[in-house]
DNA sequence: TAAAATGTTGGGTA
DNA sequence: ATACCCAACATTTT
């Protein structure tokens, strides 16, 4: 489930094959991948354009062309490669775009819920997402006033993308754990310390994300080796990495949390009675 | 075997 | 503003 370490190691090992190549044309097999514009339109507008540069946005890849932008997102189970043409794409190839050296790019998706889009302008899709958890701009304080300006469960708000951008399930539980936080915790009861604790366990994981080239999580997504450095997500029962007691389970917002309940207590612990 | 679980996002409802 | 359910899907697990 791609995540934003997942999304950013895409982008660096798309970049060296991609960037400077021209889109010859895009079979879509199952046109309902094109979020927009029309499957008809897309494919007419995509001819010709060439591959300027690629970037990240939250968790969506941005390739900038020599007119206008295309987006992918991969949501749960996209998958992203660049092969010789004639080699066998895998069944799930459902959009392809075919390049000026005689490769080409394929966007496998074996559960559809991924989409492309091409557009004038990035913020047309970005828009609405909060802020990038990696960039200078977003700082302890700054999330500290975010999370104040909330009164959510601290989950189900990291999951949030419009809170903040490149965030999922995996790194949200993982972050939570590092910062000593319960899932459940209301944003609007950190203290600052708290808060920051929070700020530097979000950028810490996403950091070490990316180092390991992401997660590989079951058959889904592959090269990264974060998950052997998985301290809650998925352990449910084993012992916690800090304290030894055992990592629960619990659903937040229909989504599995793991978190462990010594180091993560519900209630900020009294110092001083 | 059929039902449930998985996990991202957006839309709808209360 | 927030909480909840559903839908989009294929595949795996119960």
């Amino acid at each position: 489930m791609p995540e934003l370490p997942e999304v950013e190691t895409f982008v660096r090992r798309l970049r060296a094959p991609l960037v400077g190549r021209t889109i010859t044309g895009v079979t879509l097999q199952w046109p309902r991948h094109v979020a927009t514009p029309s499957p008809r339109q897309f494919a007419r507008q995509i001819r010709g354009r060439r591959i300027e540069s690629i970037g990240r946005r939250g968790k969506y890849l941005v390739f900038c062309l020599d007119g206008g932008v295309l987006l992918i997102h991969l949501k749960m189970s996209g998958d992203l490669a660049v092969a010789a043409a004639g080699t066998t794409p895998d069944k799930h190839a459902h959009t392809v775009f075919h390049l000026d050296d005689g490769r080409e790019f394929r966007f496998s998706d074996t559960r559809k819920f991924g989409r492309v889009y091409l557009v004038s302008r990035p913020e047309e899709v970005t828009g609405h997402l909060g802020p990038e958890p990696l960039d200078g701009a977003f700082t302890a304080r700054a999330l500290g006033e975010r999370l104040a300006a909330r009164s959510r469960a601290l989950k189900p708000l990291l999951l949030d993308q419009t809170f903040l951008a490149g965030v999922g399930n995996i790194y949200a539980d993982e972050a939570l754990h590092l910062a000593g936080l319960h899932p459940l915790r209301k944003s609007d009861t950190l203290t600052a310390e708290e808060a920051r604790r929070l700020w530097r366990a979000i950028r810490r994981v996403l950091r070490r994300g990316i180092q390991l080239n992401g997660a590989s999580i079951d058959w889904m997504y592959r090269g990264g080796s974060f998950q052997e450095i998985l301290r809650v997500y998925d352990r449910a029962g084993e012992p916690c990495p800090t304290c030894g007691a055992p990592i629960r389970r619990i659903l937040v917002g229909q989504r599995g949390t793991h978190f462990c309940p010594r180091c993560q207590p519900a209630r900020r612990k009294r110092i001083r009675p």
